[in-house]
DNA sequence: TATGAATGAGAATTCATTCAT
DNA sequence: TATGAATGAATTCTCATTCAT
């Protein structure tokens, strides 16, 4: 957790710190990434980090953490406009849609994301689990739940499996598939939205479509 | 590539060091793997490891491209004898039976893969794509076209992403889902065989489910 | 360049790590210098030589290029007193041993630059260049200039060739012909300042003497 | 010294041995020339190698020697048939552009006596300084006496310091002024035969033009 | 509260030399 | 006589963390 001190310090040096960290950890990974790095870009001292956050593992949870939340604040205010009730499975496209979106629009987020994703270092990769995870178990749960109550997936629907899959398949929808090796295949590398977006909604189909009992919608 | 010295080992101190890098690489990671520790492990010196390969890049990618190649064959070997033409759903299930197979068998293959998928450090990752990738791509894309071939899958199957979300999720399902957060929901971490091959099913069931076009087999 | 902590540093640790450094590059010649060598002889941590200095090299170049400027300011400073106009070949002559002075003086300054001259790596040997040579181009050729402009060296003075010989001879003359197995010939191994001045003098007249219109003084 | 096996080698061998060392120890001096790659190239096993030189300074001190003594042997047999008697000044012309030729005709030697002049390891230094000052001082400095006994030379010629300046300039000449960052002023970086040669004579006349007593002849 | 110099363990890699076969 | 695997000390350089000011 963060000290107090950091707690205390003016809003646009705490957005200057997370800014360098977030670009040095998303490029270089949560191991490789250099608190000198860090602390140059964010013109502190290192004596200062270490008066904001007890350790580096800290430091990365925190943004971690901050950055899922964001996301999940941005998910269910981009959910509550949706007609969930009417068009089930358009809804879960839009909400897809949106956090297509998302990334595009936090380029450090995301890549912050994926860094996190890859982490091999036992304490990183903990901090990812408890930080991002939780929330997406919630949020995609949710959903099903929804789907399934409402009558708009199939009762016998393998709850469980499928969020699971969706969860499993989040990171490389959003966050980039051509890292490992899918890019001959669905040509995300590089892509613009529009393209990513229309690849997630092949993906949403692949696992939503047996379950689904509406009529599928066609693409805008 | 390793070197003509290495070649001219006896196995048994081959074995020695590829079972003291594997376990090494699978539980720290490629950067944060320590040739000091290998050699330590392996009981050579540290300039042997040196005669053996050039570098660290080196002896990484001779034992993910090793490891890959084990689980192509094993997985050849294992379709063999599947009855393809007259069950094409319960082959399909019995090879991802095989395959979660193969890594209880070689826990050290299983762990050093997880490893590799979490690789973040660029040339490593490029090696993993090349090495593994490769083989993934042309069994599951060859084994879903023949799906189709034979009409056992729907003609309108999205071949691509269907592929591509196997892909996404093999090394999830044999690999270790629990690392990513997601044990409360499929109880695999510390399962045993007959738990994971069960889960492996439900999650084939959700990715094939809508475009298979017999009816499906029961568990045995 | 040096670091800024290197600039905020005491003088003297700096001076404790120039003469450790100066040292052993003097010593061992710049490839063989061991910058763990430096840091037990300066007392310093080995992270701590890291922060003041990028890399070797920028080190070897930092003390170099100080050296050479510090002689420079010495020539210019003993030049300035000089009979130039009136008593060119005497000039001369006391400008050459204020120079070989200078490193009897600071005999570590010579030794390092015996080094320098003697340097194999590339980029080394191209700091050496740009330190030192500009400054000797510019020095003797300035005086090689002056004595033809003045009609105290003949107007058909191979002015290139001389300026050219004087510099290949200088750090011969002064940091060490012995070196080289001129010894028995020249007597330089071990001697006092004033049989290395009588030296230096004999070459003087060796290279200059026919150019020379004057009458050539006597030595004192 | 080399060892009594080196000496029964088939003379193809000692070849191969002999080209892969010069090759190496001329681009990369004798401190960074690795053994590895001139076994490498010569094709023999690093046991092969101790079994014919007892250590890495005695292979070196062995081929500059073995150099030395060749250019040694050329310049004999071209001042063979010099006018000495009667045209002094213009066989020390014609000697030097032996000396210039030699060079161009034996690359390798060239390459390797630069890395020797260059030499800052006080053993190899040693070697150098056995091996070829001892041939320089006595060609060079016969070559002296010759002129002032027949009258070529003028009688008050300072003998000892005109051979040490000759001594000093000749690694300059014909092994590369342009290392010592003199080429702007002699253009000799990657010039031709014709060019040095003249190069060369300047550098004489500068040198012993004071002493002269013939008509210095011009060039062709 | 901020600073930034100091630390030292640890990283990958190279190399001349030895010696059993 | 030839081989080439083994060695381990030495190299430059990085980094998170501490602590006196």
């Amino acid at each position: 957790m963060p000290t107090p001190t950091w707690e205390r310090l003016p809003e646009a040096k705490r957005d200057a710190v997370r800014r360098a960290a977030e670009e040095e950890f998303g490029v270089r990974g949560y191991n490789a990434a250099s608190l000198n790095t860090i602390c140059r870009e964010a013109g502190i001292s290192k004596g200062s980090l270490f008066q904001y956050f007890p350790d580096k593992a800290d430091l990365f949870v925190h943004l971690i953490a901050r950055a899922s939340h964001d996301i999940r604040s941005a998910m269910e205010a981009a959910s509550t406009d949706l007609p969930w009730m009417t068009d089930y499975f358009g809804s879960v496209n839009l909400l897809m849609d949106a956090w297509i979106s998302y990334f595009y629009d936090h380029p450090r987020h995301r890549q912050m994301l994926v860094s996190a994703n890859l982490e091999h270092n036992p304490s990183a990769l903990a901090a990812v689990r408890e930080a991002v995870y939780v929330d997406y178990l919630e949020v995609i749960g949710g959903m099903i739940d929804l789907g399934i109550a409402i009558g708009a997936l199939r009762e016998d629907t393998d709850r469980d499996a499928l969020v699971a899959a969706i969860i499993m398949l989040l990171p490389h929808i959003a966050l980039g598939p051509h890292v490992r090796g899918l890019d001959p295949l669905l040509g995300l590398a590089g892509s613009d939205r529009t393209h990513a977006t229309s690849v997630g909604r092949r993906l949403i189909q692949v696992l939503l479509g047996q379950y689904v009992t509406q009529s599928v919608p066609k693409e805008p």
